[in-house]
DNA sequence: TGTGACACAAAAGTCTGACTTTTTGTTCCC
DNA sequence: GGGAACAAAAAGTCAGACTTTTGTGTCACA
């Protein structure tokens, strides 16, 4: 899905990374890289160049004498792109779900609000595209086409929010839905009043109009809070 | 100030880092290993190590027969604590404090509510302290102690909202909150409706009002905008 | 003149084995 | 019982040889 084993120390990383944020290796382990080496057939380099990058992901830290630690959680670097991959194939998969979309919920609103603000014409043409696109793919079991054009309108708002940490978000949302239409919940047609709100955060940013592009993506967030029943009803 | 060179590969990614992010090798450039190697006078398994490090933090990109490849900026990892730190320390250091500080503000006040819900008596009262000792702080130019006070007050906050996302956000402000006092404004004390907000903060949290939290840090955030002449007056 | 196949070379990738350094645990002496 | 010397374990480092991939240039043929 992602990026297939280009080099040893990769497959070995994708060995490694799930079996370690999966618990298999709960905090505090000890990994040896002799061991290491044996298990996975490549050479002791190979494995010092995947743990070098297991320990700037601060999950795992190597010490002399000692070997190499699974650090706590609390220390894992979890706004790493690929540890949330990790983590959302993994066991904890609802768990990551839900405090992402919390995540999304504060950030998506003020990313929309500075997208009314700053968006390009460009930007909001492709963004009423998507809308439509949405519209069009909302009823009839095309779940598949409504989930790409949902990735790529959100992404879009992000981009044109002009903030770079907004912008780099638009992976970890594309996740969180991805993993929403495959896994979770929405085995029937998505809800008309969510794809309703997207065609009128379209508008809303094509016109200019921040607070309405604010208000309107708060109402989106409020849906996916109670999709996974984060909010009461 | 973070970890010094543990290693020789760490020594190399604090030299090869810091001149990536800062341009000194803009996207596009080509580095090769071997050359590396003879430069920093280490073998090229440790040049192979540092350059996995980067790889991860999609700074480069490593091919064969042609090298080590700088990314274009878009595609860096900007929410490595790491990447943080090293653009913080280069030449748009203004710039990256204020997408940070826009992300502060979108962050913050959803944090805050939270934490009016879910925060531990512990944690009211280890806040409570922090506002006391922000006070306490706040004139005749103790400006370090003031940081300190205000660092663990924020840091309490997004910990206590009991998301994990958020609360490993607290380096992030922490390099923020720094940035501010020992670079770019606060050449005198403190501004005294600043403290005020924050203990009135701490008061909301201890009360369990999600929404005067929320308010009483967005009225902050909007401060720290200021500040930055991110907001007009 | 254009185009495809083929060969060459450059650079990263991999492996191996020897050596160094740090750190921890143990033992031994006072 | 406490402290100092010692031994061993594991990561860290290095050098060199070899493999694999891939961009480029060349040459023949259409």
């Amino acid at each position: 899905m992602t990026d297939q084993a280009r080099g040893l120390h990769a497959r070995v990383l994708e060995n490694l990374g799930p079996a370690i944020t999966g618990g298999e290796y709960p905090p505090g382990s000890v990994l040896r890289t002799d061991e290491l080496a044996q298990r996975f057939e490549v050479s002791r380099s190979v494995v010092r160049e995947a743990v070098r990058v297991l320990e700037s992901m601060h999950l795992v830290e190597s010490r002399r004498r000692v070997g190499v630690t699974v650090r706590p959680t609390e220390e894992w670097n979890v706004y790493d792109p690929q540890v949330i991959r990790w983590r959302l194939a993994g066991a904890d998969r609802p768990r990551q779900l839900r405090s992402l979309t919390v995540l999304r919920s504060a950030i998506e609103p003020a990313a929309a609000g500075l997208a009314a603000q700053h968006a390009t014409p460009e930007q909001c043409a492709a963004l009423t595209e998507c809308a439509l696109g949405m519209v069009a793919t909302s009823r009839g079991q095309q779940l598949e086409g409504y989930l790409f054009h949902d990735i790529n309108f959100h992404r879009i708002v992000l981009n044109a929010s002009g903030n770079e940490m907004f912008a780099r978000l638009g992976d970890v949302v594309a996740e969180v839905l991805a993993g929403r239409t495959h896994h979770q919940v929405m085995f029937e047609d998505p809800d008309p009043a969510a794809v309703t709100l997207h065609v009128r955060l379209a508008e809303a940013v094509r016109e200019g109009d921040a607070a309405r592009a604010e208000e309107l993506t708060r109402e989106i967030a409020v849906g996916a809070l109670h999709e996974l029943d984060i909010l009461a009803p």
